[in-house]
DNA sequence: GACTTACTTTAGAACTATTATAAACTTTAA
DNA sequence: TTAAAGTTTATAATAGTTCTAAAGTAAGTC
């Protein structure tokens, strides 16, 4: 992904091109792969990677744009330590979940086929499905 | 549910019946349909119907080791306030959320019907899969 | 480039769900 | 009835997250 792509997506969430800012959608942006993280695992990746300073607030405040925007998506899975996990893959998908290790892994949408799906109750509409397979060893 | 049942349910949970666990058991028990709750309902629940007295560390030890002997099941779904919801349905089952009420409604294992359904990762196993399906009005 | 305004970062306080602690109280079984 | 083991309770501690207000930075204007 290019310098641009970053400024845009910092631009399409609102956000000014700040230092921190920079780093934090380059780590998340510039990769081919998915990206699975919680606000914690994201602070130690920045740590290790730039020689920034990083406040909590301020983690917490890009990822949200950033959420908002629809640039990263929030795992609806409460995870052994309660966090909250993100994910940069926002296509609709699902989940691996090894509680074990608290390691997620995709599940692209056309791995699983449903043969029938509840109606959804009276005067509500799907929104959309989750599938979260738990892993053992 | 008879008492005795309540009585079961505390005795191989490994609980002495006193009376604020009988008081939980019975709420959470004496019913016919499933009962989805938070540590924080259920404690309302039982302020309303009740005069006994709860500490809320009295109602997570109960509602904890209630769990531990299968008697209830978490589900693993982060809701809006970040709370733990409980379900008195310990069979395989999914749920329809509905994050504007914070509502959980059961779907019978049965009206969910899988074609296709990826398989583990490297040397790990399947230990159960959850389907949530998220609701809007 | 200097200035002004609006936006950001930051450290630390505040908040919320949950778990731990230790003293007072209850159940159990002899 | 009594001693031992288990339980309740209020409160402190913990962990993830959000709030706050003061100091710092970006952006547009002159």
């Amino acid at each position: 992904m290019k310098k641009t792509s970053i400024l845009n997506k910092l631009r399409s969430s609102g956000l000014r091109p700040t230092k921190q800012r920079v780093e934090i959608a380059k780590l998340l942006f510039n990769r081919d792969k998915t990206f699975h993280f919680t606000v914690e695992s994201l602070g130690k990746h920045l740590a290790k990677k730039t020689t920034t300073k990083f406040a909590l607030a301020t983690i917490y405040n890009t990822v949200h744009a950033f959420k908002k925007a629809g640039h990263l998506s929030e795992v609806h899975l409460r995870g052994k330590n309660n966090t909250t996990y993100f994910d940069t893959n926002i296509s609709n998908h699902h989940h691996f979940y090894d509680s074990e290790t608290s390691e997620l892994i995709d599940i692209n949408d056309n791995e699983i086929k449903f043969d029938k799906i509840p109606k959804a109750p009276n005067g509500k509409t799907i929104k959309n499905l989750e599938v979260i397979i738990n892993l053992k060893n």
